[in-house]
DNA sequence: TACATTTGTAAGCGTTTACTCACTTACTAA
DNA sequence: TTAGTAAGTGAGTAAACGCTTACAAATGTA
């Protein structure tokens, strides 16, 4: 009978949450299948976590640090707009590959959760990537390196497009994907569309 | 006892169930909630399709015959490249406005469904209209009207995030949300894209 | 060693799931 | 009028669902 202290297994359950999210869909996302893939008893996982939802929620907290936190310190930094919006683009793509279910949660259940806190939290990452990105672009108008009649907002929207598309494009293009070279592509169309 | 001809219940059956997934999510798409949206007994339900399964297929065969072959008309026509696009975009937008349930079909379902013949058919829609775009950007380069340096299947990848990222956009800018200010911007900056 | 605390388990709880079936009701055509 | 058929019903199924609990085993501390 292994044992490991709590925090240990939160971070393994959370795991398996988005292994099974990204391999076996939503709908596969039983407290069963979860505990089988962690490889404990279903009693387990209620040790660690009240419910099933609670899991869950956590699991968002840590994308809302692991995502919209270190993508703040890009912001912030001393890079050209374009750099900024590049290493933006990259951090974001690599993240969500490597996390695939965060992607699917995001946008599947940040439309009709049935559990509103769970909803709430994901539209927060949503809006929080919107005005980050907002402000990278304003950034490199007010220097002088963009169109000025840009419609700002409609360019973020556009944007939010490329890791919305992102699971189907790994999808469609399983195999041939190449992860370095979306990024390029996408900031080379991007860049077409910020250029004065 | 309200008795109906098959057809006509195919038809409400398929049309409680994009209802139910564009209200209630997926999750909440049961036969039992389904049956008493169309308001009959679940044993009715049965009595028109198999299983819930083959409910969705069958819808999902509507969706092709709506969206992929309606739009193919567009490809035909004899308009300019540019309007050609706007009009693909336009329509494409509408429909999916009209039928909310299909975009979480087509981009939840299509990355991770149980059933691969589900999957197969929702992917086949995809690739469809990736197609079909690609012979409008072709055509417009081709005519000289667009950059003949342009990455063709970036630019596809970047505008199927249009469709993608609609759901969300429409909770985030939830009443303020117009349909053709929507197609508008977003047509502005694709052609910012294309153009030379 | 003694004992409290933490972690893990197996069995089982009530509810919901997709689906079935024996039966009833409405329509159609001979 | 009657017989055949298509459509609808309500009670039921086994399996899966999220979750609980009584108990056992490992660990920490005295």
């Amino acid at each position: 009978m292994l044992r490991l202290n709590t925090e240990t297994r939160k971070v393994q359950i959370k795991k398996a949450v988005l292994d099974i999210i990204s391999n076996e869909g939503l709908s596969k996302l039983s407290t069963k299948n979860l505990a089988a893939k962690v490889g404990v008893s279903e009693g387990t996982i209620y040790r660690h976590f009240n419910s099933k939802k609670e899991i869950l929620l956590s699991l968002v907290e840590d994308v809302y640090t692991n995502l919209v936190v270190n993508q703040k310190t890009i912001i912030k930094s001393d890079i050209t707009p374009s750099i900024k919006l590049f290493t933006f683009l990259c951090k974001q793509i690599k993240y969500l590959i490597n996390n695939k279910g965060v992607t699917i949660l995001l946008l599947s259940e940040a439309t009709h959760a049935n559990d509103s806190d769970l909803k709430e939290k994901l539209l927060e990452i949503l809006k929080a990537h919107k005005e980050m990105l907002k402000l990278i672009v304003e950034d490199g108008i007010n220097k002088g390196m963009w169109d000025e009649n840009l419609d700002c907002d409609a360019f973020v929207t556009l944007y939010m497009g490329i890791p919305a598309i992102l699971n189907i494009e790994l999808i469609l293009n399983k195999g041939t994907f190449n992860h370095e070279n979306f990024c390029n592509k996408m900031f080379t169309l991007l860049e077409r569309i910020l250029k004065m």
